[in-house]
DNA sequence: CACATTTTCGTGTTCGGACACAAAGGTACA
DNA sequence: TGTACCTTTGTGTCCGAACACGAAAATGTG
């Protein structure tokens, strides 16, 4: 089959012919390209209309030869943490693409400091590049970024979380509401009537992220639509070695003796999975967020139950092929991408799988 | 930063400068080709020892200029049905990978009557072609077919489910046994005391597919594993018209009254799901498989409790992907590829989505 | 050593599209 | 009618890799 000639596919050649101008002509009228009669135009325009032209995208990066740059701005981490996973797929797609000339470079902010944000926002703007994907943080800090972005006519995509008004490209991230409104339905199906406590992750006094606060009011408004009477018992810890406070979480625990379930609106669920673990608390059912080794660990061991997972790996890989459809391929892109709202548990967790 | 140069990025003629030999030569040694001389291979083979050599794969797809012709093997199939996913993302690779120059062709046969398998593998074996992707039947009559092609060379994937000793390719489907195993462990949960029934479809007598069996058999083994005394009642159903049987249903259901839950380890458990609905059958929690547009209305109207997905979409688009990298790009490909076993229900169905 | 044959190797063309450049056509004005 | 200038159009080169072809070098044979 191999060495002959498809007859399906079109190329600029024939579109020339068939209009009668040249390859030259067609190309300006193709890119919009001005110093092209009305006349020509039209003839061109007849023959687009007629046929399907799908231009050879591998060929048209080859010819421009062009190079483009894009940068990420991600929270600082430590490696085995979420961030972790989103990079594998921004490096993932950075390699799967390298063909389009493309190169990734990631810079990173202190989530606990705003300043933080705009310095790094500000080193990136020294140098030159063609995308950005961006983690936003509060919006009087992201939107100083963005607009300077938008008067450059930079596309950025938010990523992990959205804050609409400030205009992205796109964004990937999950519906954070919905997935705290589908984690008390599970909750409620491994513990129907037991008290809940609410395991929630505090910086010097108030929780950090707007996620976790989504997700904790979906949760609320599922208990409220469906099971009013149950009882809530709210646990706050700080974010620096989470769970491992030990004489509170004892005090916690005493107190509310008909709690037998829980759950943590983070990825941090297993710091209160190894607090049980070492307690030998086996009669609390505990639910949390996000595919990590120590979760997984947790799940494994019965410490935790279920995993809501939002597939990091594939906001980041998808963040850069929007970019790419976006700025190389000149395709219309997906404005809104939710990653699905998935559950893990001890049973199928070894088919949660990162691949494309 | 457009217009630059890459540093990063080898070519042909890069690794013959270093070696000092033309592109001509280096060209023979990366594609094994003969007639270079023992120096001259030692002198190319060294420089790419030295450097990672990636090459451009668009360049090189273009100036083979070669055509791809890759056959689909599937049952025959109302639109709607699973296996309409299944195609969608065979045709969405298809028009993905267009500028390879690949096509896509989909053969039929009657998953019913094995003879029709093998005629339709007659009929592809009049034309010339690079690759299947094969649905298979029984061992027997598959391997008919599979053996003429590993005469022929000619690469086969399976999809939907595996015959390991027949060594395909590759393959892509789920794990059979264990969501099975995953279902049994959810629909304990739905409904913890209750007796359990299971819709078994079957064609003149006999379970026709091994992954209904399969799945079976995974439920069953959670079933003696964590709940020794769960009593399990089987009700067989022929294909034709499932779920529509409503007097020996009627009768199923009157014979077992401690029965308030049930599964069906196909993608028609909307036969059944409708028939709760006629009945007004509000106390019996339903499981089943697949996301399909009748499936998921019994979800959303409470008739289904849970759905258990396996990605068609993604094993159609993967198999594709397959034979591209093998044959195309030339790259190690996965000998086994397991989609993830994902549990849909009302609350998060909406954000199942099937895009890559 | 002359000549034929085989092996080795470099050059040139091709793929489809982007873009530079030059040639041709048109218009304006003295 | 000639010249200047702008618009329109076609041609040629390039991107990176594949492969055909022919030249050069090596080997074989009488």
């Amino acid at each position: 089959m191999q060495e002959e000639i498809q007859q399906g596919r079109i190329r600029i050649k024939d579109i020339a012919e068939k209009a009668g101008v040249s390859v030259g002509t067609v190309d300006r009228v193709l890119h919009g390209r001005p110093n092209v009669s009305e006349k020509s135009r039209i003839k061109v325009e007849e023959v687009l209309k007629r046929i399907d032209y799908q231009p050879n995208m591998y060929a048209s990066a080859l010819a421009s030869n062009k190079y483009y740059k894009f940068f990420c701005l991600f929270p600082q981490h430590k490696p085995g943490e979420y961030w972790t996973e989103v990079e594998k797929g921004v490096m993932r797609a950075q390699s799967k693409f390298n063909d389009f000339n493309i190169s990734v470079e990631i810079f990173y902010y202190d989530p606990f400091d705003s300043q933080s944000f705009l310095k790094a926002a500000e080193q990136m703007q020294q140098r030159e590049f063609d995308g950005v994907i961006i983690n936003p943080t509060k919006v009087e800090v992201t939107s100083q970024f963005t607009e300077q972005l938008h008067e450059k006519e930079i596309p950025f995509v938010f990523i992990d979380s959205n804050i609409p008004e400030l205009h992205p490209l796109s964004f990937w991230a999950q519906n954070s509401q919905k997935s705290g409104y589908f984690a008390a339905r599970m909750l409620k199906l491994l513990a129907p009537n037991s008290e809940v406590g609410i395991f929630r992750q505090v910086v010097s006094g108030h929780v950090g992220s707007n996620q976790q606060l989504e997700r904790e009011e979906g949760f609320l408004q599922y208990m409220k639509e469906h099971h009013k009477d149950t009882i809530i018992h709210t646990l706050e810890l700080p974010a620096k070695n989470f769970g491992r406070q030990f004489d509170i979480m004892d005090k916690f625990f005493a107190e509310h003796k008909n709690m037998h379930c829980g759950i943590c609106f983070n990825s941090k669920v297993f710091g209160i999975g190894e607090y049980l673990e070492k307690r030998h608390k086996k009669d609390f059912r505990l639910m949390g967020y996000d595919h990590l080794e120590r979760n997984n660990e947790c799940l494994r061991n019965g410490f935790v139950d279920f995993l809501i997972a939002q597939h990091p790996w594939k906001q980041g890989y998808g963040s850069v092929q929007i970019l790419i459809d976006y700025l190389i391929l000149k395709k219309e892109v997906m404005r809104y991408n939710y990653v699905p709202i998935e559950l893990l548990t001890a049973e199928n967790i070894e088919f949660y799988n990162k691949t494309n």
